[in-house]
DNA sequence: CTTTGATTATTAGCTGGCTAATAATATATA
DNA sequence: TATATATTATTAGCCAGCTAATAATCAAAG
């Protein structure tokens, strides 16, 4: 049978690959990749209910209910209650939290360009193109972003 | 800054999502993605040492060791110590471990069709190939597989 | 006003990865 | 031979995801 020939085998492979690399160049600046999408989310717009982050980032509550404890733990962001609805959180960035922006930013554009040493400007745009038209069919169509 | 404009970004969600569902395609079988990896890998050659499984699947030591253990618990595989080095363990498939490859690859071509009904058959193509030199890229340049 | 149902957060516990630290064994070297 | 080094497996514990189950609150229906 031919398993590794397989796009799902090589994705697998790719994804897990990736993200090794990734936690590695974030662990010099001291977070990690799932708190990285929450910091990105926060930067866009302060002060989201954590229900949702979690469906804009697509996580399941209780991933981004632990991610944000150890987000809070890190000094990097606080909870608080709503006060005209007890069920709901707000999370809002601390000052340590949006001084990371700048450091952070720029070593997301580092790591990018890292990773696509091994592409061609071409190659970038098809596999940008392909990764998009994935991410519709696991998603389903969706407008924003 | 057009943090989900970048190449990474996008595949760390599609690898997510790409797992998520070929995880619940295995639930069904009653296995998970991590040991599916490893079952191809014995199909493949019998009894291999626990350090080369490892190598071969680019996993860290404690990574495969906890799945086989896993493994070893559903009755798929069993771990027997060398004879002439009594550090190194060998991996066996068991009568149960052989007999769900039918079932397994069946399962595995119906993935893979089923992700690839986002694309084009060029675009598959194209898909592997920049996979593959992503897969080099982050792999360093390997001869087999 | 009370009960039912929906929403939000949280806890517990699972797999897939990882690193660091141990323990045991082999091997090489003084 | 004795000591130092390398290899292999294992344990503990971390983060990224997940599902299932609870608890609390809000809203809606009776």
């Amino acid at each position: 049978m031919q398993f590794h020939q397989t796009v799902n085998h090589l994705l697998s492979r790719v994804a897990t690959a990736h993200r090794s690399r990734i936690e590695k160049r974030l662990a010099a600046i001291g977070i990690h990749s799932g708190q990285l999408a929450i910091l990105f989310e926060l930067w866009k717009t302060d002060g989201r209910r954590q229900v949702d982050l979690a469906s804009e980032l697509r996580l399941a509550p209780p991933t981004i209910n632990k991610t944000l404890t150890g987000m809070i733990d890190l000094g990097l962001v606080t909870r608080e209650r709503l006060e005209d609805d007890a069920r709901s959180t707000r999370i809002f960035l601390t000052d340590a939290g949006e001084q990371m922006r700048q450091v952070i930013e720029a070593e997301w554009l580092e790591i990018e360009e890292e990773m696509l040493t091994a592409l061609t400007e071409t190659e970038r745009l098809i596999l940008f193109d392909l990764l998009t038209k994935l991410k519709h069919f696991y998603f389903g169509t969706e407008p924003e972003e």
